[in-house]
DNA sequence: CAAGATTGAGTCGTCAATCTTT
DNA sequence: AAAGATTGACGACTCAATCTTG
């Protein structure tokens, strides 16, 4: 785009420019060929999956919603949403807390359990080959590195 | 996640799991940070920004409905909708195509375009010193070859 | 029938408001 | 009042269906 008169705004380099647009083109394909094949094999999406890994991770596959929205790094209300559509189709139950009357907990379901166990496989197979294989190991620690930089700077920003 | 049993499934590897939840936390964390301060300074949200983009950079400041998609890689519904919405608030207006009575033109309108103006300064700051900032030259690179490579792997597949 | 484009239904996500319990 | 959680309204995205013109 063209720049405004009198600004001293820094505008991002053009060698900037070009991996933005290309970050922002692959994050979207990978999500998409991503979501579209977890759809396929399991009828999940990724925040499905997500959820439902992180109680099959945890001890008695259940978990308390404050818990688990600290976890994901989800916005209550985005996770209380989740809880909700996942609930209608079975795949977690919402069960009371014992010691805090405000407290719910998310309890992953035997349809739950089988939903993941049928699409993790194709899930990790499919991240593996179109985000992992074509990078070298250099690439792959360089793409971590990364990560944790912007990581760290946004744990100071925000 | 527990292996379901008697299967040949090849997981990830540690340090390709922990890249792989990083990328995405960062992928989230990114854009939410971008899509807040784009909403703040100028009410307008990603998707809104890379049209406008698209239609200030082109000739005459519009395009053809299915340029667009072409340009942006999005899917022709999405555009629509996304059109409707901006035209909508004033942003873009549409306009009918001369040569071919199927088409149809998204135009820039002055609102739009000053929408854009206001937001561009900030959003470009933000994009350096959120990801390019804590990023060497090395891992710049590293990442931009990171991206050619996966969607090159992409291309292939798709 | 192909291509260009729009529409409708359904899911996902955010924000603000709400309700209950501590 | 603060913490835990839910709800409603609205924007964003996908899929399938539709409409129109070539």
């Amino acid at each position: 785009m063209k720049t405004s008169a009198g600004t001293t705004t820094r505008w991002l380099t053009d060698e900037q420019q070009l991996v933005w647009r290309r970050y922002l083109e692959m994050q979207r394909r990978l999500n998409t060929a991503l979501e579209r094949q977890m759809q396929a094999t399991g009828e999940l999406s990724m925040p499905d999956f997500g959820v439902l890994v992180n109680l099959s991770e945890a001890e008695g596959e259940h978990l308390r919603v404050t818990d688990l929205a600290r976890t994901l790094r989800w916005e209550k209300s985005r996770l209380s949403h989740q809880l909700t559509r996942m609930e209608k189709r079975g795949l977690i139950t919402r069960r009371s807390c014992d010691h805090d009357g405000r407290g719910a907990h998310a309890v992953l379901t035997p349809d739950g359990r089988a939903a993941l166990e049928r699409v993790a496989p194709a899930h990790a197979e499919q991240v593996r080959r179109l985000l992992f294989d074509p990078l070298s190991p250099e690439q792959l620690a360089a793409l971590g590195a990364a990560c944790d930089a912007v990581l760290s700077s946004l744990d100071d920003t925000a």
